[in-house]
DNA sequence: ACGTACACCTA
DNA sequence: GTAGGTGTACGTC
């Protein structure tokens, strides 16, 4: 290199979060791989190699690389262990794109260099300033602030997304310093998101004025006590130290040891043949087409290139630094599984070190005494304020709501409990404090001479302490901890305050232990703690004398909520370390804690349901089953409750003397639709009528009659509750009402589906997996011949059928398919000769021999099955694709019925848990997705029945939202897992629910 | 008032 | 054969 070159230097690390947040399609590959990122990069290169005289930048460079961080562990992590600490994992669509640019760098021909124990700032650093020395002109391409301080007469900046240089004028506008103040300017001002300390309440306006003042960082604190601001003054002072350590963080060094010299970075020819096998694995259409032209090659007669997507540690495994994933190359057909549960070796250590942590805190915590009387009341603004400030010095707080109802949407807010530890980072961490904030505690109103309702005296005015929590529950920088997180997430964002950065020990517990015990709050305590807390019916009592929390007592509302606050803390301590130690975090913080934002706006949104239609239905129900009501009467001979079945059972097989068929565990005979079936095609009267009546009553009661009670008195709509950690699976549940099980199965039923009805100018939208557990099993188990049916899109069953019975898909007689389609669900349900037989009404002897053939026919299966089962006695849990664990602490039962019961749950869990695991990837994916597209207003998601996602659309936004809803969809397990089998969706509009379906 | 059994709705 | 929730009847407290 010699004076009048020019060296480009590109930031690739930052352009990789830049073009993510900067590029607003979801730009993905055939087969679902995001690579919008590394398509903005390509261009950009391609642009800047041939023509950057026509950018800003208005030069031909010379010399080019392009820089990467290398790993987490800098030499600024160990100055300061908190250095970017508080920087989650980054975007799941980006992790595979780390790895997808470095060979995009390759490609094109170019030095693509990293040095351990350093950033990518500080090479960029040291080639900037060594070029420089020679005389050269440099363009770092990057606008990051963190840059600038390298910005000379000879070194630009270019920001290539807004075609932009940035040279001193740009700097001293921005940020009101010259670039060679840029690093005191940081210094004092501090960086949260890299965690940088700074000095606490100096901002960039300060900074500049007090740089303009005293000319640099040491000036200042030397001459600090002529500051005339007395806060200023004793903040700076306090501070300096803190400044000086921030000051080396952000430093950029400029002697990194650099493998390649500068004169090896002359910029060499393109490779075109390379360089388009590459773009056309990307599927980069326009691209490749431009760059095969200039380099004059022939596009078509070029293969695409095998390219290596690193994701399998994104999937599973506690932590991820960007380019350590396990790698598997996909190209050009993906082929999964990409996921691989063995942890590196860093893994291992982060692990170890958690679970220590979390033994030790397990030791200190358990069986420890709470002392309530420490407990505070916040009775005044200055109070909440200094707790507010304590929660927001130590970065974390325990929160819980106290409320009237159980119910979040009917709920009005009460109070607020809070809980901090002091030092909580450090091994000689302080003791928990807590508080209670009580705001709407009422007292009177209670008898005919009272003048009324009114609020208690001394609690803080309610708009004004929630001006001070949302600041608190609104910074993403405070985390709070609360038990079952979704409820005061309501409560909270229908007083206008939109929590962000939480955690959820519920959700946690839930993670940690899927199939173990509850993971209420009470039963943690016990667990975890040996604690019992003080049970809510203790201080608002139970049945008739039961108040609402409002009537509460104080100071007894203060012991019961401030321990709340203070045990959901001290579960927190105990618990969130577990999943790092079990290398479960991933599955926390993808598949579990952002859902609790998702369905709590769809619980909040309600679907509507038209009473009318309902109360119709209800009347139709009534009468006509008041007339099976007469008929059975007559038949019986007698007046009876036909919805007992002891007193239908006396009648049927005491009085008629009719044979009975199975009895009930209890020993009563069964009166189930099975028996009274069979008694019906014995050509007897009574029973046929009663399976009618039941049918009717059933849908009258729990349906048309009970839903309409569900109608919220203000939004006129129905909001169910979704419970996140009510399953062993992974599977949401609904209640109140539960919306996932409104008929489907015959017209009668399927009518009570035409109530529920999408708003004016607007459609329901129902989008459902077909056949996603069969899909699941095809992939997990490897079953060649459903891997090509699915891939075929076969009629599964049929194809099964035509395996097992060799009779041909054509002409196929349906009784033939419908076994085969008995059989794929028993195989998902852990099939037993028993089960299948009683589904099918054959014998169990014939049963068994479907069985024994079908394992003839998919061996694979047979050997899921059993590996599945091996795996689940040896660990007591089994998992899913994405590591979600069920736990069967069960499964060596002495007892072989409830061993093999436990035998065929675990065989099921992994498959149905993959499916639900799937479908919360895409709800937590089709927001954004819908928001990448401007619909977010225009759509929005209402219920989810396992497979299925009900969306009400506006008219005019039907046919854009459809195809990201459905895409979304299928494309969910990316980039965590490449899927052997592809997902089908089928998405379908209409009025109401039973035409969408 | 509360818990359990039974029956039946869904994926 | 898996995973859920709800309504009614009927027992116990």
């Amino acid at each position: 290199m010699k004076k009048g070159d020019h060296l480009f230097l590109v930031d690739g690390s930052g352009f990789i979060f830049r073009a993510f947040h900067a590029l607003p399609p979801l730009t993905r590959k055939s087969d679902g791989l995001p690579v919008g990122a590394v398509s903005g990069f390509c261009n950009m290169l391609w642009k800047l190699l041939t023509n950057a005289r026509d950018t800003s930048v208005g030069v031909t460079p010379t010399h080019f690389a392009v820089i990467f961080d290398y790993s987490s562990k800098t030499f600024r992590k160990e100055l300061y262990p908190d250095y970017k600490a508080n920087r989650s994992a980054p975007p799941e669509e980006l992790v595979p794109q780390f790895g997808l640019i470095r060979q995009a760098t390759r490609a094109f021909n170019l030095p693509c260099i990293e040095t351990d124990g350093f950033e990518a700032d500080d090479i960029i650093a040291t080639y900037a300033r060594a070029a420089e020395a020679i005389g050269a002109d440099v363009t770092i391409i990057s606008s990051d602030k963190d840059l600038m301080q390298l910005v000379t007469p000879n070194v630009h900046m270019y920001d290539s997304m807004k075609d932009k240089q940035i040279g001193i004028p740009d700097v001293i506008e921005k940020w009101g310093v010259p670039p060679e103040k840029m690093i005191d300017l940081q210094a004092m001002v501090g960086d949260s998101v890299d965690n940088v300390p700074g000095i606490p309440g100096i901002g960039p306006k300060t900074a500049a004025q007090l740089l303009e003042e005293f000319g640099d960082l040491d000036t200042l604190l030397a001459r600090a006590s002529e500051i005339k601001q007395v806060k200023r003054r004793e903040n700076i002072v306090a501070n300096a130290d803190l400044a000086r350590l921030s000051r080396q963080l952000v430093a950029l060094r400029t002697d990194v040891p650099l493998e390649l010299g500068l004169d090896a970075l002359v910029l060499e020819k393109q490779d075109g043949p390379k360089l388009v096998a590459f773009l056309k694995a990307m599927e980069f259409g326009s691209l490749t087409r431009r760059v095969a032209d200039a380099c004059d090659c022939d596009a078509g007669a070029i293969d695409p290139a095998t390219v290596t997507v690193e994701w399998g540690a994104e999937a599973r495994g506690p932590d991820l630094d960007p380019g350590a994933g396990d790698a598997q190359a996909v190209d050009p057909a993906p082929s999964g599984p990409v996921a691989d549960a063995r942890p590196s070796a860093s893994e291992k250590a982060e692990g170890a070190r958690a679970a220590d942590l979390a033994s030790a805190r397990h030791e200190a915590f358990m069986g420890k005494p709470i002392d309530r009387a420490g407990y505070v009341t916040i009775r005044d603004v200055a109070t909440l304020k200094s707790w507010v400030a304590a929660a927001r010095e130590t970065g974390l707080v325990a929160f819980d709501t106290e409320t009237t109802s159980l119910d979040p949407m009917q709920a009005d807010l009460v109070g607020v409990s809070l809980a901090v530890q002091d030092n909580a980072a450090s091994p000689a961490a302080g003791p928990i404090r807590a508080a209670y904030l009580p705001l709407g505690h009422k007292a009177g109103g209670d008898d005919l001479f009272s003048d009324g309702v009114k609020l208690v005296e001394g609690q803080v005015p309610m708009a004004e302490a929630l001006a001070l929590l949302k600041d608190l529950l609104e910074d993403p920088s405070v985390l709070k901890v609360a038990q079952n997180l979704k409820y005061d997430y309501l409560v909270m964002k229908r007083h206008g305050i939109t929590m962000v950065g939480f955690d959820d020990t519920m959700l946690i517990s839930y993670v940690l232990e899927a199939g173990v015990g509850a993971h209420g709050m009470d039963t943690l305590s016990e667990r975890w703690l040996g604690h019992t807390p003080i049970a809510y019916k203790d201080v608002a009592g139970s049945g008739k004398s039961a108040v609402t929390f409002d009537r509460v007592d104080i100071d007894k509302a203060t012991a019961y909520a401030a321990e709340d606050a203070d045990v959901t803390l001290r579960l927190w301590l105990v618990l969130k370390p577990r999943l790092a130690a079990e290398g479960l975090t991933r599955v926390y913080e993808r598949l579990e804690r952002p859902l609790v934002p998702v369905l709590a706006h769809m619980e909040e949104r309600g679907i509507t349901i038209d009473r009318q239609i309902l109360s119709r239905l209800s009347g139709e129900l009534a009468q006509k089953a008041a007339s099976f009501e007469d008929e059975i009467y007559a038949l019986a001979g007698e007046r009876f409750n036909i919805g007992s079945p002891k007193q239908l059972g006396d009648i049927l097989f005491g009085k008629m003397g009719l044979p009975g068929g199975s009895k009930t565990k209890t020993g009563q005979w069964s009166t189930s639709a099975q028996v009274l079936e069979d008694l019906a095609a014995q050509g007897i009267e009574l029973p046929r009528k009663i399976v009618d009546w039941r049918q009717l009553t059933k849908l009258k009661s729990t349906y048309t009659d009970a839903l309409p009670s569900y109608v919220h008195p203000e939004t006129k709509r129905v909001h169910t509750s979704y419970s996140l950690a009510s399953t062993s699976t992974g599977r949401l549940s609904s209640s109140e009402p539960n919306l996932q099980n409104i008929p489907v199965r015959n017209a009668e039923g399927r009518k009570i589906r035409t109530a529920f009805i999408a708003t004016p100018g607007h459609k329901l939208l129902s989008a459902d997996y077909s056949q996603i557990e069969l899909r699941v099993l095809a992939h997990v188990a490897d079953i060649p011949q459903l891997r090509q049916a699915f891939a075929d899109g076969i009629d599964i069953h049929a194809m099964t059928a035509s395996e097992m019975f060799g009779v041909p898909v054509e002409g196929m007689p349906s009784e033939v398919r419908r076994r085969a389609k008995a059989i794929n669900f028993g195989i998902i349900y852990g099939i037993s000769a028993f089960g299948l037989a009683n589904q099918l009404g054959i014998e169990r002897s014939e049963a068994g021999d479907y069985i024994k053939k079908y394992f003839e026919r998919f061996p694979g299966i047979r050997d899921y099955m059993e590996n599945t089962k091996a795996f689940a006695r040896e660990h007591g849990y089994v998992e899913t694709i994405f590591g979600r664990r069920a736990h069967y602490p069960e499964i060596k039962s002495s007892n072989p019925s409830v061993r093999a019961f436990n035998e065929r749950a675990a065989i099921n869990a992994p498959i149905q848990g993959s499916a639900a695991d799937i479908i919360r990837r895409a709800m937590v994916q089709v927001e954004p997705a819908l928001a990448r597209m401007g619909l977010s207003e225009r759509v929005r998601m209402l219920l989810q029945v396992h497979d299925e996602l009900i969306f009400e659309v506006e008219d005019e936004a039907i046919e854009a939202a459809m195809p990201v809803i459905v895409s979304t969809m299928e494309h969910a397990a990316m980039p965590a897992l490449s899927m052997r089998v592809p997902l089908k969706v089928d998405a379908r509009a209409a009025h109401n629910w039973d035409e969408a379906h």
